[in-house]
DNA sequence: CTGAAGTGATAAACCGGTATAGCTCCTGCA
DNA sequence: TGCAGGAGCTATACCGGTTTATCACTTCAG
């Protein structure tokens, strides 16, 4: 038989569909002894729900979706990304529901993604990274009514559900450090300004500055690029008074600010300390190894499917789940000041 | 109206649903006038097909597969992966057709994925990568008859459809511009012997030595990791005679490789020329860059998601289609022997 | 003028599940 | 003895499409 259904199931336990249905799905509405009988010949003719009935009927497709609009090129390099989907999958694979990941090139185009699945039925929810500042995509999925979790920061103005970790901590942790190595001018070449997570880093040290005696403490915007990371490296160490720690808000931008230490002949961490606020094969590969932030990328995405699942449940509840800091791993690119 | 739905339009219409259906899907059966006016309504009551309810009836989801059977901590530096699935998803996204992407531990796991997919009916055919020596998935996906495209090698003994460029001419490349320069001694650093084309490319490698009068061109395998490429250039420096240049199979072990010469003290590319058998922004960023081999990824998917939809349409056909050779960028770290 | 073929449509079955109303026993209690 | 109530199960409607059998009507050839 090419592919069992639960009508062949049925007719083979002598019982009705209906029967079947509720002994498969561990409902009341059986008695123990036919659920068994049935679930015994489930088992043997290797009967296996067909996705698209069931979710015809009920309305959910056990599926959930991710979109992420950055430019590929950029995605190649993050470990970021492969890491939360790994961590994605394993929390969703446990109840046997399947990720949809789509990578767009906007906002815009995301936006059209979420009313296409939500219009086709193709998702029950979806994950949502990258919170900018006034974020349209919450408004759109709140109008969907399309479950969501917000990843990496608290929910918005339309308070989503969230999981993240504290940007603030992280970059206290940082800065106390290079602070108690004796550092008092210390850059900070950040992400994109229109991204929540960078203007909370940059907040943070903004505000820890006069506590720790910083004498400087600037904020340089970029784009993530590797490109904007060297350029901004290469104005801040061709200052007069250059600055003797940076941090960097990726693991690209610090490896390609180290090439231009390199290429200036900065020594690290002689005359300059180097921390990237993501941590990677790609800085523990360089020389000298870059200290780095390491969040548990993995563990984020476990619990942000955890989290969804619960959405999808009950949309009402609100969840805002806070997980482990990350951790300052200290490696060679950091050392008290000349 | 929450969701229309086609009997919402047979309504609005004055038609049945079947006639509704006609018009949708452009097959005969309807008068081009109550066609157009089906459409205009269904334009303008914002109409999409359910996709449930579409694959229940037809036996297509508009969904194909991809899993991929790598740790993920390799995965997230591969920008190997990021682009393919971008180019996959261009070529899907033409056809409205969704990617489900998979990240699993193993082979075994892979396998159980296509099993579960094809008895749920969630894809109408899949993606293969890493195709490795007597691949059992080739076995399993010809009993399971669910259509298959291999990236990156013909289709092995089961014949699948494929999409390939050549790893041997690639190989070639290299060699020959490396003997050019004048190397005698060439080392190759490959990856894990079970992919096929890492053996393809030792043997064209072994093949070229003697035209090319190379003393030696020993290829040594590793499990493609950093710490397994680092170890074995480390091996090879410390050699009585050691090699003038090592090609690399990745991206990775090649900046692993560069940071073992530095820390020997080997000059590059004075005393060592360095060869990536992959481009990205890790070969960029290094100092000195490495030349390096760069496929575009992204047509590579593209063309992969073109042959599926053939497969799919026509299980019969087999393609086999090569796609343009990458090409060597010259960069800083290769430069005649000493 | 009749029969055959073709056009444009409809009604109903169907895909594989889920949900529900209702039926048949059996048990317990007044 | 009678009846309420629940357990266990069946029959059937339903989800939103696709597909097929059928039918009314026109047209055209013989």
């Amino acid at each position: 038989m090419a592919r069992p259904t639960i009508a062949d199931i049925a007719d083979r336990a002598g019982v009705s569909k209906g029967a079947v249905s509720f002994a498969l799905n561990g409902r009341p509405g059986v008695s123990e002894a036919t659920r068994a009988r049935i679930l015994a010949i489930a088992e043997q003719m290797a009967w296996r729900p067909h996705s698209a009935a069931r979710a015809l009927g009920a309305s959910r497709v056990d599926s959930v979706g991710l979109v992420i609009a950055r430019p590929a090129r950029t995605l190649g390099v993050e470990p970021f990304f492969a890491h939360l989907v790994s961590g994605l999958q394993s929390g969703l694979s446990a109840h046997s529901i399947s990720l949809q990941l789509l990578i767009v090139e906007d906002t815009e185009a995301e936006i059209e993604v979420y009313r296409r699945w939500n219009s086709e039925h193709r998702v029950d929810g979806v994950i949502l990274v990258d919170l900018t500042v006034r974020d349209p995509r919450i408004d759109e999925l709140k109008a969907l009514e399309l479950p969501a979790v917000v990843i990496g920061g608290r929910g918005g103005k339309g308070n989503l559900p969230s999981v993240w970790a504290s940007d603030r901590d992280a970059m206290l942790a940082v800065v106390e450090y290079l602070a108690a190595l004796g550092h008092r001018r210390i850059a900070h070449v950040a992400g994109t300004p229109n991204f929540q997570h960078t203007q909370r880093r940059m907040r943070a040290l903004r505000d820890a500055a006069p506590r720790l005696g910083l004498l400087e403490a600037p904020s340089l915007a970029t784009d993530f690029s590797d490109a904007e990371g060297a350029a901004t490296t290469r104005k801040l160490l061709s200052q007069a008074v250059r600055p003797t720690a940076i941090v960097y808000d990726s693991d690209v931008m610090a490896v390609a600010g180290l090439g231009v230490a390199m290429e200036m002949g900065v020594s690290v961490p002689g005359e300059l300390s180097i921390v990237a606020f993501d941590d990677s094969i790609l800085t523990q590969l360089m020389h000298p190894a870059l200290t780095a932030l390491s969040r548990d990328t993995f563990e984020f995405g476990r619990q942000a499917a955890e989290v969804l699942l619960e959405v999808i449940a009950d949309p009402t509840v609100s969840i805002n789940r806070r997980t482990a800091d990350p951790v300052l791993t200290v490696r060679e690119s950091t050392a008290p000041p000349a």
